[in-house]
DNA sequence: GGCCAGGCTAGCA
DNA sequence: TGCTAGCATGGC
């Protein structure tokens, strides 16, 4: 058994996560309302641990309660603990965001509305790419379903004491030892079966070095990864926004991120990527942070949460 | 039934 | 270099 308590740096809205994760499920997450607290396995020397993490405080003073049951030698409580303060983004400061989000009247607004709005992380790179590929072209809530699907059949399962089932996402190895029909049968594309079993093997093979990857600038990664087959430059600025934190990024090609900013800034026409990429310069050096309260802001709009004149 | 989803590849000019 | 059809499926 382990306990900690970790202060996060404010503002942190728990509720703001809690209500995006209502419309960006997460098939690793147990969400529990009632006590502010979730629950999810994590892979922690290889192995899979069950954690409960109950957000306490207010969004200006925000603490977040961890505990294990299994115990944890040093090295491992000190690997969890980063691990959780990574996924959580418990230690991004943003004040300066806000404060470059203050000088345009309609990033101040997002920025009022979803304060304390943080990304929520993969916590491990292939974990993050695979659920990026799986995440192409179709809708969150299918990419959602395969995600489910994949941890169902490679991932590791845990059980509480009652009974709820935990999955912590499967081990390169595992995902390489599978084949394309048992993807298939699940409903994968024949190209989704192909780009994630491939991926793996990459990776079991050493062709691809996921440590290597977080020494790289942002380009770097981006020309490293997209010559294999299925990672595209989204792919890759999608690794480096949700897997790696990296805080300026912009998919471009991102279909809801270009909706968004049409809705935001009252833009009727399609925009181009050249034209997506230009818009979003101003926002530098924080566009990874402008993109996610831009896609929370056409979700709140589209449900008819918030409307805006501006 | 058509169109859209937090795209990418291969083929072609 | 730049454009486009095709991919597979679910939800509205």
């Amino acid at each position: 058994m382990f306990q900690q308590t970790i202060v996060i740096k404010p503002p942190y809205s728990f509720q703001r996560l809690l209500h995006r994760l209502e419309f960006h499920p997460d098939p690793q997450l147990r969400i529990e309302r009632e006590s502010n607290t979730l629950h999810r396995a994590f892979r922690v020397g290889g192995q899979p641990v069950l954690v409960s993490l109950r957000f306490d405080g207010s969004v200006e003073e925000p603490l977040l309660h961890i505990n294990t049951h299994a115990a944890l030698t040093p090295a491992r409580q000190a690997e969890l603990l980063k691990l959780i303060r990574h996924s959580f983004s418990t230690d991004v400061d943003l004040a300066p965001l806000y404060g470059h989000m203050a000088e345009n009247e309609r990033l101040r607004l997002l920025a009022e509305r979803f304060r304390g709005l943080r990304f929520l992380l993969d916590s491990d790179l292939f974990g993050s790419m695979v659920r990026t590929i799986l995440g192409q072209q179709v809708n969150l809530a299918f990419a959602a379903a395969l995600t489910d699907r994949l941890l169902t059949l490679a991932g590791d399962v845990l059980e509480d004491e009652q009974g709820n089932r935990y999955l912590a996402f499967p081990t390169a190895e595992a995902v390489a030892r599978l084949e394309i029909p048992q993807l298939r049968e699940l409903q994968f594309s024949q190209r989704k079966a192909e780009y994630i079993i491939d991926f793996a093997r990459a990776v079991v093979d050493g062709k691809v070095d996921l440590e290597r990857l977080q020494s790289m600038t942002d380009d770097e990664v981006i020309a490293c990864l997209t010559p294999l087959r299925g990672i595209g430059r989204w792919s890759v600025e999608c690794l480096l926004m949700f897997g790696m934190g990296r805080p300026d990024l912009l998919p471009a090609a991102d279909i809801g991120l270009r909706n968004g900013i049409q809705l935001v800034y009252g833009i009727d026409e399609k925009l181009s990527e050249a034209q997506i990429r230009s818009i979003g310069e101003a926002w530098a050096p924080y566009r990874s942070y402008v993109s996610l309260y831009i896609w929370e802001a056409v979700g709140a709009m589209r449900r008819g949460e918030w409307q805006t004149d501006i």
